[in-house]
RNA sequence: GGUCACGUGGCCGAGUGGCUAGGCUCUGGUCUGCAAAACCAGCUACAGCGGUUCGAAUCCGCUCGUGACCUCCA
């Protein structure tokens, strides 16, 4: 199998060729939601972003597992030790059981995922249920010396790992400066250094999440459940580990030191981030108060929103973004990605009716190469798009007549589009429009448009109108084109 | 304060030493009974100031502005 996708890996703040460790396999990790909260807009990035490199993987003939955690337990509020579970702080408010929280959210944010169209992973761990791998790692750190235990507590001991290891490389943090620029936080006084991290937390009387352990009745930091899921599903060394970019440090940063600690060796050969959703140029987060849920938006329930805007908008409107970029939101980027799309699919419609000639006035195979060469250069998917809608102009020139295409050249051009809008891209119609299938609903249309064309010959245009009218206010749009007419569902 | 990014036309957003990005919007035209769609054409930008170069939006420096991380966050 030979890949030509190049990634920029975060590590080496370059592209590189992509070459898995065990070809035909992939591993692959990425970093998946706190389920205390309705998914929004900033979920949606790098579920996408993953998805598009899970897809491109698996088209590219690798076998691919694709490991996205939940994240449901060890997630502090704050690092201070008094600081409270984000699960059990929200389970408190509800007087639900916290386990009812996170099926809840669990719940909705597999449904938003599914319909913005991602895949689901090969294997979806909750850190719930590995505490007891987690309690192995921390012991195993703990035998290898770079951990220490303090009142029932264990820290990672990062001046220790340093001076074997280097802390911050992913990051480009230095030690010595996180020394004097890491601000006060409370009750860190159990711990050596600021910067140590906790691995095991003892429980205080009133957090109901705790088990137990050799150190104390507690829960596992917040930073080991990457490591140890990771570690468990794809082995001691694996391909890929995604996230936000907000997740580099500390979060990836403590996985590195976490995984190369108890095991010797990093883990992760290449390491992706995707950038941020800004709404007003700010970072859209739930610290921030100013996110949007996938709820709203698709309901368009929100009064930031001018209308409803369906996944497969929201799909393609980050798509038109590179996943490294920050990616404004607003009503206007949203509506002209919506009409974009329209096109896109409208144009899909018409290559399966285009009528084929000798020649092809148009190069297909050097717009093939430039769509492959696009997502080979580390998920170019702006660039994929703006060849895409290169060859909707052809497409419709075309059937306008003043473009030619070739029966085999028409072949590689429904297959081209096939594969990158919806195998590739994810991309589905939505619309409703009618994919040559029949049925009644096409036989009806086809007596009414019937009607309405011998209308027309008859210079009777109030009936003709009348038709196209009515028709439009139930929802159905009439194209007329040189051989009659046509007609899509809005 | 430290570290790191970024600043592109009306809007969104690629590119990164010489060759049209693309989408949306707008204007004019073709087609059409009229529309819609489509097609053609136009509007042609790279924060500012200096420097390197035959040539810079692209490299270097400075200035201004914005953001991210440094605390939980996708």
């Amino acid at each position: 199998m030979e890949s030509k996708l190049h990634i920029y890996n975060t590590l080496k703040r370059k592209k590189e060729l992509f070459v898995p460790l065990n070809p035909p396999y992939v591993g692959m990790y990425v970093c998946g939601p706190t389920v205390y909260g309705e998914p929004h807009l900033g979920h949606a990035r790098p579920a996408i972003t993953y998805d598009i490199l899970f897809r491109y993987l698996k088209y590219s003939g690798y076998k691919v597992r694709y490991v996205r955690n939940i994240t449901d337990v060890g997630h502090l509020e704050s690092d201070a030790d008094e600081g409270e579970d984000k699960i059990l702080k929200k389970a408190r408010l509800e007087q639900l059981e916290p386990m009812e929280i996170v099926q809840f959210y669990t719940n909705s944010y597999h449904d938003k995922m599914r319909e913005l169209n991602t895949l689901p992973p090969s294997i979806e761990p909750h850190a719930s249920g590995h505490i007891i791998e987690q309690q192995e790692m921390v012991q195993k750190i703990l035998d290898n010396g770079f951990a220490y235990e303090k009142n029932g507590s264990v820290y990672f001991d990062v001046e220790k790992y340093n001076k074997k290891f280097q802390y911050g490389k992913l990051s480009g943090r230095v030690v010595e400066d996180l020394q004097s620029n890491t601000r006060d936080l409370d009750g860190q006084d159990q711990k050596k250094n600021a910067f140590d991290f906790a691995l095991w937390k003892k429980a205080e009387p009133e957090h109901i999440m705790r088990w137990p352990s050799g150190w104390s009745e507690g829960f596992p930091g917040w930073h080991l459940e990457c490591s140890v899921m990771s570690t468990k599903y794809l082995g001691e060394k694996f391909d890929i580990h995604g996230g936000g970019m907000d997740l580099l440090f500390p979060h990836h940063e403590c996985e590195i030191a976490q995984s190369t600690a108890a095991n010797g060796e990093e883990a992760v050969q290449y390491w992706m981030h995707n950038n941020m959703i800004t709404i007003d140029g700010q970072k859209m987060g739930k610290s921030l108060g100013n996110f949007i849920t996938l709820d709203e938006l698709f309901s368009g329930d929100h009064k930031l929103l001018e209308q409803a805007y369906s996944p497969m908008t929201i799909r393609f409107f980050m798509l038109q973004a590179h996943y490294r970029s920050t990616l404004d939101f607003s009503n206007e980027a949203l509506q002209a990605a919506e009409k974009g799309l329209n096109r896109l699919f409208a144009a899909l419609e018409t290559l399966k009716k285009l009528k084929t000639s000798e020649k092809s006035s148009f190069d297909v195979q050097a717009l093939k190469q430039r769509c492959f060469d696009a997502i080979d250069d580390d998920l170019n998917t702006p660039i994929l798009f703006a060849h895409l809608f290169d060859g909707v102009k052809y497409i419709n020139s075309v059937a306008a007549g003043t473009e030619s295409i070739s029966a085999s050249d028409l072949d590689e051009l429904k297959k081209l589009y096939h594969d990158f809008v919806f195998e590739i891209g994810g991309l589905k119609d939505e619309s409703g429009i009618a994919s040559g299938g029949e049925n009644k609903l096409d036989e009806l249309m086809e007596i009414l448009l019937n009607t309405r064309l011998e209308a027309k010959k008859n210079k009777d245009f109030a009936t003709s109108d009348k038709i196209r009218n009515q028709l439009s206010e139930a929802g159905i749009v009439i194209k007329d084109t040189k051989d009659g007419s046509e007609w899509e569902l809005k």
